[in-house]
DNA sequence: ACAGAAATTAGACGATGTTCAATTTATAAA
DNA sequence: TTTATAAATTGAACATCGTCTAATTTCTGT
């Protein structure tokens, strides 16, 4: 119950308007249950935002059926981008939630941080036959960055005000550029 | 004295825990002053920002300063890391603060952050040579959003919990590919 | 039916941004 | 210098927020 409407929450009003006090009314709790249970409105922060990674990665996943070959490319890009625009509250809450600089990232986030990446690594290493696995490993982090960028100033207006018009065209663009320097035949 | 207290607190606690009210405090005025000169914490927050834009582009300018040839572009991407990381709290505020979506940019912010862009701009074109001025433009906003997203990456923990630990080469790499890939010899 | 454990609540607390009538301070004219 | 007008500043009230804890309700198993 809290996930669902925290999660919907999230959606409607994004990180900055959130508010553990706000889920409690919605699902007729009182605040101290619902911050309790995940250790303060952080812990609430932090499941909300991992179960929009597991959402993430399902959507991309979904959105390379039936592709093959390089098209696998360009698909991987236009889904992180197609989530992130779809869900633009719940996505961009995942990097605007920052928890204090002592503690650590929560492995729950961690982990399905990792398995998006899982899944991106896997089809470059799928372009790039023969790629010793640490350097597939680095090349897709690296990757990920670059379309990450593209995302953000396309979502925040920052390419609008410098007026770009096509951000989704540059990122793709510049993911080619890269996977063909580094040996992809595309 | 607002702009200045400001920045310290920006500085010092980061976004998550500016407050308008503490800014008040240390400059020995009431909330009600701090608040009503910028129309809200909101404009605050972007004359803050905004003036963390110039700075960011004055230590650009100073970082290339003696610099020739293709290390520019080296030292360019070296700035933009090197600057966010030397003012962790006060970069990513730029980025974090959010207005409401019906509000349009404030050209305050919007000017500050054309002005980092051409300085960008002018140094893509020196190693374009003969490129049409609308596609070093282009070039140069995806340049900018590439090195950005493996900033954000880089100072946010993302890379760190991948197993990363050289984002700024990544970075270099990326731009060098691309540069490349449009023509530069470096 | 009952006792112990678990879940849940109500309320107080300090802090935040916003607002506005009231007050103080600065400015310029007489 | 006095006075009147404009500007700057304040103080307090308000609604909301996250956190905390003692008290209460609800569940569970004997």
């Amino acid at each position: 119950m809290i996930l669902d409407a925290g999660g919907q929450l999230m959606a409607q009003g994004g990180y900055a308007r959130f508010s553990a006090r706000e889920v409690a009314k919605r699902i007729g709790y009182s605040v101290g249950t619902v911050v309790n249970l995940f250790n303060g409105v952080d812990g609430l922060v932090v499941a909300i935002n991992s179960a929009t990674f597991r959402q993430w990665t399902g959507f991309l996943e979904s959105h390379l059926h039936g592709a093959d070959g390089p098209d696998r490319i360009v698909r991987l890009v236009d889904g992180y981008f197609g989530f992130a625009r779809d869900n633009l509250n719940r996505w961009a809450a995942i990097y605007e939630h920052r928890l204090p600089p002592d503690v650590p990232m929560p492995s729950l986030l961690a982990d399905a941080r990792s398995a998006l990446t899982t899944v991106v690594a896997r089809e470059v290493a799928a372009v790039l036959p023969g790629t010793p696995a640490p350097a597939v490993a680095s090349l897709t982090r690296s990757l990920i960055a670059t379309v990450h960028g593209h995302c953000v100033f396309a979502l925040n207006g920052s390419f609008a005000v410098l007026g770009e018009n096509d951000p989704l065209a540059l990122a793709v663009g510049r993911v080619t550029e890269s996977l063909r320097a580094n040996g992809a035949v595309l």
